[in-house]
DNA sequence: ATGAAAGTAGTAATCATTCTCAATTTATTA
DNA sequence: TAATAAATTGAGAATGATTACTACTTTCAT
């Protein structure tokens, strides 16, 4: 990876706040920095920058992806009227659910999704592995 | 909400499936017993089937929407390599994350998303109701 | 049976995201 | 320091899932 003026600034952009923002909002905020940085250049260096480990896209959010650049958290509390996304490091979802709140969140449904291999699959990547 | 037969032969495709298909997977079986529904119909009756509580759009796993004819589950395991989308039904994430393993599933990662309303918007709809 | 409301097919529009490509910038090597 | 190769970019076209529109059909309460 060359160095890239775009790249720093997407990456020092979407730095910059923890409101995990969507590529248009990093697009607009690059433009005050950069006036001539294009759309695709914002998308492109996001994808560059998630391969490269410095970023990820917040999933099952919001029809439109967004952005964090901390990397380790995986759990987040979105308010269903404001769109306001609060990270939240998360393990005990019986007591959320059963007290139904959370930093003062009042908290009325949640989305678990484990991702993995299923057994068929990992069988294969065994077998990739000895080949 | 009239009769309709297009609205239930989506909500029958649906039904006869475990897989969290896509709009697009259910508009082919539809067109295999209704060969002149159209997408636009497809799209429409899964849209007020969700206002209706009869189904809902399982968030978070893929790129394109997915929906399940089973409202009540909220957990999904996903395999990154076939897709596969099992249900599963899930409090005890600390072991899981722990052990890695979840119904013969190897996994990796997971995402847990919290909705609700978060401190001021809860106070707002206070408001509102006394209103 | 009849008229209003609900539903539909087909197609155009939308809109976030990706792709294309000629031009520019960066890194490498002579 | 050239010169060449590789990476990056802006602008705009293309994509593709979903939604909107519209003229036509069906449903249903009276």
């Amino acid at each position: 990876m060359n160095k890239s003026k775009r790249r720093d600034v997407v990456y020092e952009v979407l730095c910059s706040t923890k409101s995990h923002p969507t590529a248009e909002w990093i697009y607009e905020k690059s433009r005050e920095i950069l006036p001539s940085i294009s759309r695709g250049t914002v998308y492109r260096n996001l994808k560059e920058l998630i391969s490269n480990g410095q970023l990820t896209k917040v999933e099952g959010v919001f029809e439109m992806d967004r952005y964090d650049a901390d990397v380790e958290t995986h759990s987040h509390l979105v308010c269903r009227e404001c769109g306001a996304v609060v990270d939240f490091s998360p393990y005990d979802i019986k007591s959320v659910i059963h007290i139904g709140q959370l930093d003062g969140f009042c908290v009325d449904e949640f989305s678990l999704v484990y991702h993995g291999l299923c057994v068929e699959c990992n069988k294969l990547s065994d077998v990739n592995k000895l080949a």
